[in-house]
DNA sequence: GAGAGATCCGAGAGCGCTCTCACCCCTCGG
DNA sequence: CCGAGGGGTGAGAGCGCTCTCGGATCTCTC
């Protein structure tokens, strides 16, 4: 199992190098003002020892971790049944190691562990956090900017706290929502249903309110609530179908729900699309292109949206305050557009 | 984006609280010896202060972090797309966080990220690793053992490292795949193929020895290598069916290379299980239940050996010691025993 | 009621690093 | 050839915490 070794410190290499503990700080870190000779001694003598800076030593005068975490308010199982969850981890990975950060998950594991998330981020820790799949009536928010860690969330919140300064990379659902119904009117379908996704999280209301937006007096009976799994996904096409049976159009709040959606289409003999058109929301690969038939959908660039969250998060943290794109000051809420992906689904 | 705000010190609790900084770190530690009235007080000017202790500092005296990394040394396409890490992260987190330590998630970037990764476990701060998906060429273990990170592997490690104190857990792969292959057999079947996983993976090496532990004398042509991909499964399903159209069961190497396979036969007006028998090896939920016909396949609960693994660390480091179940010392490997599953596909 | 022993608390050193500031030496202009 | 100026280097303080150790206080016991 490999035992610890205690580890060089700065002070034996600068022993063994023959010179202040200043000027090995002043090497390891690449500032300039060191003669080439000494540096060069210097560096021969952290070689030789195996030296790495100890990072607690260092944090705890410059403040700085250079590590970020990622919080993930979700029950666990749904984080990992999802693949949306793992493509803006991708992202956010991406992101953050082009930028010499580490990443820290934070999973949590019901609702007392909020407790311990805020803990840690209070903990001076991580120099920020990436907050993702918020519910409305989730205490960690609140928890986290009374910890005073600078954040950005993922989809937009829905809570302000009082503050303004609340940072978020969102899709724009809502229109992509919009998108997806008029495409089904456009069709030709006029009886067109939706089931929604979790109604306590801001994605799942606002594509509800696109699909409002061009259904402007729908049949209530038209909409069932559901929770962006397949399996509700099969139980509201049961209900709709029960309901309605002369629907002709169904808009789901997600590719998965979507899924379990055709599942029970198939089997009550409904044809997609000749008798029942079906979009959904994500663009999710490869399942969006495996159903039967494939499934037309509205895609959002969720890597992106990755990669994005972190690009703000550092930005705020004067990590890149030299690029070029960084002009502008505080960084603020981001919007990404949807586009509607045409299979045969409708 | 919410400000960072210097934060209280014990010093300030100290002061507060009209005690010594000592006394208000016995309280805080959970350290006894402070009488009542005193160590109120003290929590009292803890909770009005808002007070966390500084996590820098601390590690910096006690050389602890209360953290482990985890390390996937796999290219992140794979990471996500397969669930098995997913499962497998769960357990480990599951364990982590109910002994207070955070789970770090290093993504690897490609080769050159080695090092990267290297520096960092070097760099203190963790207390350990554990490290997953190993190939057999992969110069991850020898760099982590040189940095000297207490370190538990997932799955076998096809390498020594001229050392004997590497750990790991793993499934008993060779024994499920004797009995995935022994099933087949039991059903009448003589002409089974193996599609084979990865061969720089010990588990797909493993499988493979099982596989023919009971095939001695199997038709070479019988056996094709994959990668753990559906993609691989179609090719391979493919090439087998090409060169052994006589062929009566196929024993894929995970579930994932059966779905592919599955589809093959299907494509090909192969029906299973009557003309082809299909097992997997995994047990890969729900996908292993969802296949047409639902999937016969060798069980590993993943999640339990994150969880195993996750413990063996810890207890590696000391940190359960007062546990009933840690005597013996030094943690050693584990394997772990698989089952046959059957369903509808063999 | 006094001494021994146990208990509680505070002073202070030190973890490994960064960063300021003062000092030294080297160079260059007059 | 001497003094001013500037760049290179080292000394030392201090980041926020833990932990040892000695001294003060308390509790018994006879």
């Amino acid at each position: 199992m490999t035992e610890t070794v205690p580890r060089p410190t700065l002070e034996a290499v600068a022993a063994r190098a023959g010179v202040s503990r200043a000027t090995v700080s002043r090497v390891v870190n690449g500032a300039d003002g060191v003669r080439e000779p000494l540096a060069e001694r210097v560096r021969r003598a952290v070689e030789e020892l195996g030296y790495v800076p100890n990072q607690a030593a260092r944090s705890l005068v410059t403040k700085r971790h250079d590590a970020v975490a990622v919080v993930v308010a979700e029950p666990e199982t749904r984080v990992f049944a999802d693949p949306f969850f793992a493509r803006q981890l991708r992202g956010i990975s991406k992101e953050l190691t082009a930028h010499d950060n580490q990443l820290v998950l934070l999973l949590t594991e019901g609702r007392d562990d909020h407790a311990r998330v805020a803990r840690y981020l209070a903990g001076g820790h991580v120099d920020g956090a990436l907050v993702f799949s918020l519910h409305l009536d989730d205490p960690l928010p609140e928890l986290i900017q009374r910890a005073g860690v600078p954040t950005v969330f993922g989809g937009r919140p829905g809570w302000s706290g009082g503050r303004d300064g609340v940072v978020y990379v969102d899709s724009d659902n809502r229109g992509g929502a919009r998108d997806a119904v008029r495409h089904l009117l456009g069709l030709g379908r006029g009886r067109i249903a939706h089931i929604t996704g979790a109604l306590d999280q801001t994605s799942a209301v606002d594509r509800l309110d696109g699909f409002r937006d061009v259904m402007v007096d729908a049949d209530p009976r038209l909409v069932v609530e559901g929770d962006f799994t397949p399996a509700a996904g099969e139980r509201a096409m049961r209900e709709l179908l029960g309901r309605c049976p002369d629907l002709d159009a169904v808009f789901a709040a997600n590719d998965l729900t979507a899924v379990g959606a055709l599942r029970v289409l198939r089997e009550h003999g409904r044809r997609v699309p000749d008798d029942v058109a079906v979009v959904g929301f994500d663009d999710m690969l490869p399942i969006a292109e495996q159903t039967d038939p494939p499934l037309t959908t509205v895609r959002q660039d969720i890597e992106e949206m990755g990669r994005l969250m972190a690009r703000l998060l550092l930005r705020g943290l004067d990590r890149t305050a030299a690029a070029p794109e960084n002009v502008g000051g505080t960084p603020s809420s981001v919007i990404l557009p949807t586009t509607l992906v045409r299979r045969a689904s409708a």
